[in-house]
DNA sequence: ACATTTGCTTAACACTGTTAAATAATCTAA
DNA sequence: TTAGATTATTTAACAGTGTTAAGCAAATGT
């Protein structure tokens, strides 16, 4: 029954267009803006039939944030790729990490955003949220030379690295903050200069 | 007519319920599950009347947030009058920031809150928000020796000192992170190291 | 005592997420 | 091809949201 194939291949289509379509109206309108009869609009149903490959709006969420995790992974990665010293690869992880936040506001926003709504709790407990910890704290254990990736003092690297960096985009994405030329310094300024500060 | 008086005392008390009601909700079920019929609740009255003290719930939200700057901003003062030294004041003013948010977990997401859902938009247009920028580029450019309180340096050095504390704050408040402990040392350590970077 | 203003409530509208029932379309089997 | 069973999709409904307009009731001014 190559028939069922089909079928099973409109499903998995339709289940992806419901995420465009809430990515689409997220990045047009806003996360307030989106409704699950907005959804159901674009995709041409009912609200409804969402439910038939969704659970709540929550889970749609999360299946976003989902989605985000892997791309600031994927991109993380390929930046770590380009080079082959710990220090280098740090600077170009987080200048990365940097590029996808503004390249993916919506997302970073539902990713990382002090949610307010709280729009999906448990993305926490998703495991591609681990991704990003993974792949930076592989260098700078390395930087230090330091072989477990558990160690109190890499995990407070990193929390160093993250807060200064997503403290940042934060207020830009706040609206606050300089010109993006003045950011950008202020940023390699940070990066290089804890880079230097665990260097042995 | 001192009835008058005491009518208007009355309405303005009702006003101060409305906004202590709506801040007892959040910090009891979150931002997300406030809602006009609630408050009314609470202050055992109707939903509509609210719409007498306040234009919209945005306009609630906001008043919110306008008490969070100005608390805010009395705490960082208080901080500042400890010390003379532009330095000391410094660490004081940052410490009792950190503090702040998370003694006001609540109040520090709506006014910092990259708001996903955007809960009131015109935050950036509040003369209160500008209150702790005041406050803490005097002692900036006091220590920096430059006059000029919105010369670039300034800005640049108070937007560092910003993304690493509230960035370390938001990081906490998403339930990642260490140890209060090991974070308190994080957030001293990255202050001291910007100001001795500053200090001429 | 009557008229007017004020305070407050009820009712309603257009939304929201979500579920259950009703219908339309498709596939299966005789 | 037709009858029956499944599946796909929609309509209707519920409880909730912010907000507005209409109505009522109590206090006030004359």
């Amino acid at each position: 029954m190559a028939s069922k194939d089909r079928i099973l291949r409109l499903k998995e289509e339709t289940r992806v267009n419901i995420l465009e379509a809430a990515l689409q109206i997220v990045k047009e309108e806003g996360w307030q803006a989106l409704s699950m009869r907005k959804i159901a609009d674009v995709i041409e149903y009912t609200a409804p039939i969402i439910y038939e490959y969704f659970a709540s709006k929550e889970a749609i969420l999360l299946e976003l944030n989902r989605q985000g995790y892997l791309k600031l992974s994927k991109q993380l990665q390929e930046a770590k790729d380009k080079h082959t010293s710990p220090a280098d690869q740090l600077e170009e992880m987080w200048l990365s990490y940097w590029n996808f936040a503004f390249a993916n506001k919506e997302l970073y926003q539902g990713m990382f955003g002090i949610t307010t709504s709280c729009a999906c709790k448990m993305v926490n407990e998703l495991p591609e949220a681990g991704l990003p910890w993974d792949i930076i704290t592989g260098s700078i254990g390395e930087l230090m030379n330091i072989e477990d990736m558990d160690s109190d003092i890499i995990c407070t690297k990193y929390y160093t690295f993250w807060s200064v960096v997503h403290g940042l985009v934060s207020i830009n994405l706040l609206d606050r903050g300089d010109s993006d030329k003045i950011n950008r310094q202020v940023l390699r300024d940070a990066i290089t200069g804890i880079i230097r500060s665990i260097t042995p």
